[in-house]
RNA sequence: GUGGGUGUAGCCGAGAGGCCUAAGGCGUCAGGUUGUGGCCCUGAAGAUCGAGGGUUCGAAUCCCUCCAUCCACCCCA
């Protein structure tokens, strides 16, 4: 037996209403903020993961999905969402439009990671990126927004951690100060930070198992080694969520996953902190665009897992609304009423109506166990007496009333609610 | 990539080496007289007991490998 690749799923059916939900209101707040839709290639060239995401982390490391095509060219399915839209901004000269452009997508995205609960190897984003406007008041925007986002989705007891980690300027000195900090502790620190110390200096910092370690506390922190342009952003930025009043807190050791932020960079998470919780993740990335050949330009979005809002929702038991019911299910009884029957359905949904019907013949019981099951509002029945008269049975599954209704009057009598 | 738990019909789930030609519930289908749903009753269909190998006279039950899933780590959305 075939089964879905390890770490992908089956949107069922009775799932749909979730996502179908989420888009409306994911296109209503891009809508409300001024974000555009964009969609990029589901699979792009390897090197621009490899020279943005960057080359020592773990997305490139180790979880992308990358291949030659017959072409001899090195693709990868998306592992992140910002690259491909910068490379888009870029590509298709959007620097010439009125900055910033705001572009939002939702796509699916692609790492090869061990699955858990919340965390899958092809999942689903929503993500908002605005290039071109290096103001803190866009950060303090781009952040309400995501608040205003999950508040719209009724998810409550959210976190919001918010940090600085400098810009080109600031941060090749923070990480040398950071090191040095380091080097004596070298032989007390885990075997993944011995790594980290060149690599990737700043996951020292958040890294959970060397947490308890007595000189972890003093580490030099990002936000006290700021340049003074950098320090001023996290100034503005912390006074305009303050003015929002928007409850954030400073997690000074959260650093983020991808080499291309700066300054910026903030997660949301519920506050019962499970597994796999962060449903929120972004920031700046005022060298991304200049990295990719661009015009330096600066930009800052953020994304959010659909499938862990979904697993969040259900967590909160938030109710979601569910698809319409079909309005009418027409009964019919011998060939000539199921002949009538195709033709009445058929008119019913050309006039916007959700009708449906048996298609092989069953009881009248069966019939309206079927209508029943499907939620409909009507059955129509037609047998032998209806159908000599041209006109139908119309019963009320609600209150069980039932009366002759002439079919050229079935419509009028079922539209309304 | 590391460590641990789990895997019985579409779903939930009993079952702990021979009483298993695998219980029960939900769901599906059909009936409960002649044209009437939701409750109730009856019946039917549906399982190579995750896959493959092994131990044994005998395995859903024990062992091994693989696959999937869940939890923790790692990382992220």
């Amino acid at each position: 037996m075939f089964q879905a690749p390890r770490g992908t799923q089956d949107i069922l059916p009775e799932e749909q209403h979730y996502w179908s939900f989420l888009q409306q209101q994911a296109s209503e707040v891009a809508r409300l903020y001024g974000y555009q839709r964009i969609d990029t290639p589901v699979f792009e060239e390897a090197g621009l993961f490899v020279r943005t995401v960057g080359e020592g982390t773990d997305i490139v490391e180790k979880e992308m999905y990358t291949f030659e095509d017959h072409g001899g060219g090195q693709m990868t399915l998306r592992p992140e969402g910002t690259a491909p839209v910068c490379r888009a901004y870029i590509e298709h000269g959007m620097a010439s439009k009125p900055q910033p452009v705001k572009l939002f997508y939702q796509a699916p995205i692609f790492r090869y990671e061990r699955p858990q609960a919340g965390r899958f190897r092809q999942h689903h984003q929503f993500g908002f990126e605005a290039i071109g406007e290096a103001d803190a008041a866009l950060d303090v925007e781009m952040i309400e927004m995501a608040w205003r986002f999950f508040g719209l989705l009724g998810l409550k007891n959210l976190t919001l951690q918010i940090n600085s980690i400098g810009c080109q300027q600031c941060r090749p000195s923070y990480l040398k100060h950071l090191k040095e900090y380091y080097v004596p502790h070298k032989e007390e620190l885990c075997a993944d930070c011995k790594l980290r110390m060149d690599k990737n200096t700043l996951r020292l910092l958040d890294c959970k198992k060397d947490a308890g370690l007595p000189f972890q506390a003093g580490a030099p922190r990002s936000v006290d080694n700021l340049c003074p342009d950098c320090a001023a952003h996290f100034e503005k930025l912390k006074a305009g969520l303050t003015a929002l009043e928007l409850p954030f807190g400073i997690n000074t050791t959260m650093v983020r996953g991808l080499d291309y932020y700066t300054r910026t960079v903030f997660e949301i998470q519920p506050e019962e902190e499970r597994g796999q919780s962060t449903i929120a993740g972004g920031g700046r990335y005022d060298g991304l665009i200049g990295e990719l050949g661009g015009q330096p330009t600066p930009g800052i979005g953020f994304a959010t897992g659909i499938e862990r809002i979904i697993l969040n929702l259900k967590r909160q038991n938030i109710e979601i609304p569910p698809f319409a019911k079909p309005r009418v299910f027409v009964v019919w009884m011998g060939d000539a009423a199921k002949e009538a029957a195709q033709k009445l359905v058929t008119e019913l949904r050309q006039s916007g109506i959700v009708a449906m019907m048996a298609y092989s013949a069953r009881s009248l019981k069966a019939q309206l166990r079927l209508a029943d099951g499907a939620g409909c509002r009507y059955a129509a029945i037609i047998g032998g007496d209806e159908l000599a008269r041209n006109a139908v049975m119309l019963r009320d599954m609600h209150t069980a009333q039932q009366e002759l209704v002439a079919q050229d009057q079935l419509l009028a009598r079922i539209v309304l609610p």
